[in-house]
DNA sequence: ATGAAAGCGCTAACAA
DNA sequence: TTGTTAGCGCTTTCAT
């Protein structure tokens, strides 16, 4: 392996003034700069991040912690981040919790060990112990997709009370009357962002959102299936339906068609996420886009600037949903 | 920062002692190796990975090079290659290159430069630099489903002629006689392996794969809708087709099912992957699973004997590929 | 079985 | 602007 060393010898200077030539913010004489220069490509010379890192304390590292990559908004995230940290120059490393504590307590660990710039949460639990670790070693961290209730740390999310007024508006201007809504956890503080956004809407316009039309989910495919199973041996009229997210909407739309209750014709569906498979089924899901990118944008740049000593706890960046419309809303019989 | 200095003076021992209790690897006695034990939870001392690397040279870390994140498949294996890294005490970086050498190369540089202790490339291209890079560095590297065709690196494969001799199989029990395929790209190895099997266990069935009936695509969801549309409109004649990637399949069953041709009662449709879209599209999708599990342990595995210097180059390991029926295949009217 | 000491490859403080 | 030097926190000889 080369070393900054070799370089040195080639260019005929010291191995200090090499590395002022690579980090390009310590003044060098153009002259020398060109001498060293060539030398680091004569020899393709790549700086040894341990020993950098080592010495300066930093790792050129974002950390980025998600409960599931197999998730496919996730999986988008996890790509936009990246795309992002490396125009800054970072490397990301994800750590894919399974939603099991351990590990992420495990990685964040392991992040710290290699002296990590910065740790991007996604949407972690108000129980999980990340934090009180990530205090300790005075890693900048920064949490998505989770509304801030605490001075834990800065949060980037999308306005999920207006995700669900936008929603409730397209449901409304079309004519509907009876609504009905299969939920994230309601533990989760999102969820109940998104559902109040739509029930009051629905209230604001002089009609109700009926408590037995609300089934509580977990964001599975499934529990969209059971939630139309509910709704229907209960014989609950409705003639449009909410989905916190895709992978329910389409669960329950699948269910629906198995029942012979034709969407959009005799029940409206919109869901959350416009994740690929939203643009498969057929008909086309109506759905709810997040702004992913600029919120990773956003997430980085929150990272740097803490890392440069800005104190951003306690304050929050919130992006606006788009509604997508497809082929699953329509005026109700 | 707690450091190894300060576990030693706690326990009253040198930093030597600290360190090879740490390792486990040379003999300490038991009374020591307690004390040091003792004093390593007293101060919740988690070692420094970027001097431990530095100096041991491995930097504790699998690197994977993946093309697409996004691509359900490609989540599933860096999720399993993640598990069976950390199971062997490693951690794993995943580098999403976006199909972009430039990214690949950077990725692959960055590793590297990290003491990357092995890394397992996913689907490369014949065109990849990426060997040249990592044969210089004499870091250890396995390919993923891509078939052996030199001897830069061991590889972990599907058996895919299987496959194809798998989907004709059941194709020609229910009845079948007229078949169409949409293929992946054919410069790819794995392609015109399925193709193969496919092909020729018809041929040997006493039947034949008309060419235009062959549509190469790309494995993309469009791809399986544009196979229809010239199927179609060439008026091909066909009771079934095989897809070489889910998305195409379901691209397919939407395209057939626009134009009012039922799945599977004039179409019979089979995918491979076996992804969630697969069991969620109404009718579900007939496919085959890749064993990517077992795959994902095998790669690492073979990293770490490399690493132990075994000499691997040239060799192969092969799974089997496994039927899903679901619906969306059915005898021919 | 244990300790002392060198050194991995770099950065940063200090000197010139 | 440049060079010299200390040292980041570990692992690994080499002694004992």
């Amino acid at each position: 392996m080369v070393s900054i060393k070799d370089v040195a010898q080639l260019a005929g200077v010291s191995v200090s003034t090499v590395s002022r030539v690579i980090s390009g913010k310590i003044p060098v004489s153009d002259e020398t700069a060109t001498r060293v220069r060539e030398a680091i490509r004569e020899l393709d010379f790549h700086p040894n991040l341990l020993a950098a890192g080592l010495r300066s304390k930093s790792g050129n590292l974002i950390g980025l912690i998600v409960p599931d990559i197999l998730n496919e908004s996730f999986a988008l995230i996890s790509r936009f981040t990246e795309e992002n940290a490396e125009q800054k120059g970072f490397t990301l490393i994800v750590g894919n919790t399974n939603e099991d504590p351990t590990r992420e307590e495990r990685f964040i660990r392991d992040l710290i060990r290699r002296h990590v710039d910065g740790i991007i949460l996604l949407r972690v639990s108000h129980e999980s112990r990340a934090f009180e670790i990530i205090e300790r070693s005075k890693v900048p961290a920064v949490v998505v997709d989770r509304t801030i209730e605490s001075e834990e740390a800065p949060s980037v999310v999308m306005d999920n009370y207006r995700a669900g007024e936008m929603v409730a508006e397209h449901l409304i201007s079309l004519g509907h009357t009876r609504f009905a809504c299969v939920t994230g956890p309601m533990n989760i503080a999102i969820v109940r962002e998104r559902y109040m956004g739509f029930q009051e809407t629905i209230e604001k316009n002089g009609m109700a959102l009926e408590q037995e039309c609300v089934i509580e989910g977990d964001f599975k495919y499934e529990s969209g299936i059971e939630a139309i199973r509910r709704l229907v041996s209960h014989r609950e009229r409705f003639t449009c339906l909410w989905a916190h997210n895709d992978l329910m909407a389409v669960g329950a739309m699948n269910e629906l068609r198995r029942r012979k209750i034709p969407v959009p014709e005799a029940v409206s569906v919109v869901g959350i996420d416009n994740i690929n498979i939203a643009r498969m089924v057929t008909p086309g899901l109506t759905t709810i886009a997040q702004p992913f990118g600029e919120m990773c944008q956003a997430a980085v740049e929150l990272i740097l600037r803490m890392r440069d000593g800005e104190e951003l706890r306690g304050s929050s960046v919130s992006f606006q949903p788009r509604l997508v419309v497809r082929e699953t809303t329509a005026r109700p019989l």
